[in-house]
DNA sequence: TCTTGTTGCGCAATCGATGGTGCAGAGGCT
DNA sequence: AGCCTCTGCACCATCGATTGCGCAACAAGA
């Protein structure tokens, strides 16, 4: 990066010479420290008003160098490729931002390896706290954070070094697969062998449990999940492809029911079914964990689960602001099952 | 945010000691310039080696407070709930990683108050540069960037006191139209006073140079653009969805074709159609400027401009690499225009 | 008048890295 | 032996804000 001469920046020396003060008394005024260290009101207003005439603004830098807390949170997030993850970054601004801190949040692509790549990097800036976002491996993150003191805290996906806010993904994924059901068994289908789960990593937590609410929801319903009809072949677009082709050629027909396990999986199920299927698209009943506004609408049986994102990012800071060093709980915040909206009144032009 | 113990942090005095020499030459030796300083080669390998098993990791605040270098880089950005804005962010700390710079990005709503306030605690942690994505104002950026010395660079929307990289939105909006006048007539239908334009702002550069070129095409086919067909409502759903009900209502009829600004402004069009007019959906022709994979999937009729986001993120850091201070030139980077995808053979089961 | 307390503020060290400057020792030349 | 040139490194001030400590001025009580 080239360097560009940075020009003045007004410190608090030069306040102090324009206000004929010291600078730690302009400091502390700048601060608020101003009252515990016996400034009057009088002097504290006249370095105020000087301030703001010079446009004085501090220097972050060295404020953190001195005082270690350099009021950055960093976070890291799998990708910006759907709404969910969208969401948790913008939330996770704005609640930062509502308490003065500097949000830097950068997506690191499910790998492991740029992951701590880049909690090290934050870390050499010191943030003040690091938000896991579906994390492939939040303990090891955690641990090396621990390290240098600074505190972590899990989001989406489960870590056992530090709290947890995630979603209530079995009750979801229990309540998303016995919408489908009832709708498939209303229309008068024969769901047992053909209901496919599509998409996710089987180690993941949201994954295993997502499937045992699958799982569960097919049981209590009285039929028998068929294992070979679970096809967790990791998020991408392109696996889900894959592994859902695969799956119809190799049977020889269209599923009743398609559990998709996020938007992404469920952007490689469409696009296959778009360019080889595509009146399947009407007739096959899908449920997707995670919510798109363009699936949602131009789906005519799409279910989704809509995770409460703005309730999770809220709660982590909740926690962040009230307990210093919290115990490594697992809290889990009920998602939104949506029906699909083909209920709403018609009103076509002839 | 509570405090918790920094714990320490190996320093360059730690292993000086260790290495029985002094600070300055192990600064030397990490930060590159020990060449430069004559540190001999062995010294050199002796703190590298002490430095690894120390795990020491650069304290980052110090550097940019002496050598007002921060190694950060700011971007601010609309939103993260479309494609689009998603891959710029995705692209923008790709390139900064690959430079070994920090991104930091926020996203502003398009708010011209959030965003400088934004640029400003941006500012405060001195980052060296500031990428301005479809910022309202980015001029006024420049400027209060400009007093600290701070270069800014534009993408998306372009400025007139920084460099911009930006789409060449006429000519994608041109094409974009002439594909589907080609397709509506080929269809038999006279589109002339149905030919409906949504979304976007006036005022933005982007929006009126895509109704420059969507006017353009309509009369260069013959025909004479209908400025009552042209409503550039602003780019929310809600407002998109609004503005494209109330002009149905008034008409009481279909368009033949539609023209959207971007996929929010799609999704608030196809929110209304899908709630009242579904069968629409499958009979009025789309043209999305941006692209949304499902929309691309799941519309039968819609053709997308996709814009190059790698070439432009691409372009924007050639630019900061080898241009220290560059004129205020406009970059237009070419986008592409996808026709629907329904011309893939069909594969269907019995 | 002299101690004791309180108010109001300045001094100076410090955080960790950077970079200008200075200086000892080795080696070469006369 | 005396002088010069390099080599190799250490010393120290500095960036801007924070903070422990100290001290003058004034008031109040004895």
């Amino acid at each position: 990066m080239p360097k560009v001469a940075s020009k003045k920046q007004v410190t608090i020396y030069d306040i102090a010479d324009r206000a004929g003060t010291s600078a730690s008394t302009v400091g502390a005024v700048m601060n608020g420290s101003w009252r515990t260290r016996r400034i009057s009101e009088k002097r504290a207003d006249s370095i105020r008003q000087i301030a703001s005439e010079m446009g004085y603004a501090p220097n972050m830098q060295a404020r953190a160098l001195r005082s270690v807390q350099s009021r950055m949170v960093g976070m890291i997030i799998p990708m910006y490729d759907n709404r969910y993850f969208g969401a948790i970054a913008e939330r996770f601004e704005a609640e930062a931002r509502a308490r003065g801190l500097l949000p830097m949040t950068s997506c690191t692509h499910r790998d492991p390896d740029l992951e701590l790549a880049t909690v090290r990097q934050m870390l050499s800036y010191n943030v003040d706290r690091i938000v896991c976002a579906g994390a492939s491996d939040p303990d090891s993150i955690a641990r090396i954070c621990q390290e240098q003191g600074v505190p972590t805290i899990n989001l989406d996906l489960p870590g056992t070094a530090a709290p947890s806010i995630i979603s209530d993904n079995y009750t979801g994924a229990y309540k998303l697969t016995e919408a489908l059901i009832n709708r498939a068994t209303a229309d008068g289908h024969n769901w047992q062998d053909d209901f496919l789960f599509v998409g996710g990593r089987p180690t993941d937590n949201n994954t295993s449990e997502r499937i045992r609410g699958y799982r569960d929801a097919i049981i209590d319903a009285g039929a028998v999940p068929v294992e070979s009809n679970i096809l967790a072949c990791g998020y991408a677009a392109a696996k889900s492809k894959a592994a859902f082709s695969a799956k119809l050629l190799s049977t020889g027909r269209n599923p009743i029911a398609v559990f998709v396990n996020s938007t992404i999986s469920l952007e490689g199920v469409f696009e296959w079914l778009a360019q080889h299927n595509r009146a399947a698209l009407d007739t096959i009943l899908f449920g997707s964990f995670d919510w798109d506004p363009f699936a949602q609408y131009m789906a005519q049986n799409l279910f989704s689960v809509r995770q409460d994102v703005t309730a999770m990012v809220a709660k982590m800071f909740q926690i962040i602001d009230t307990e210093p060093d919290s115990a490594a709980d697992v809290i889990q915040i009920e998602p939104i099952v949506i029906s699909d909206t083909s209920s709403e009144r018609p009103q076509t032009f002839p």
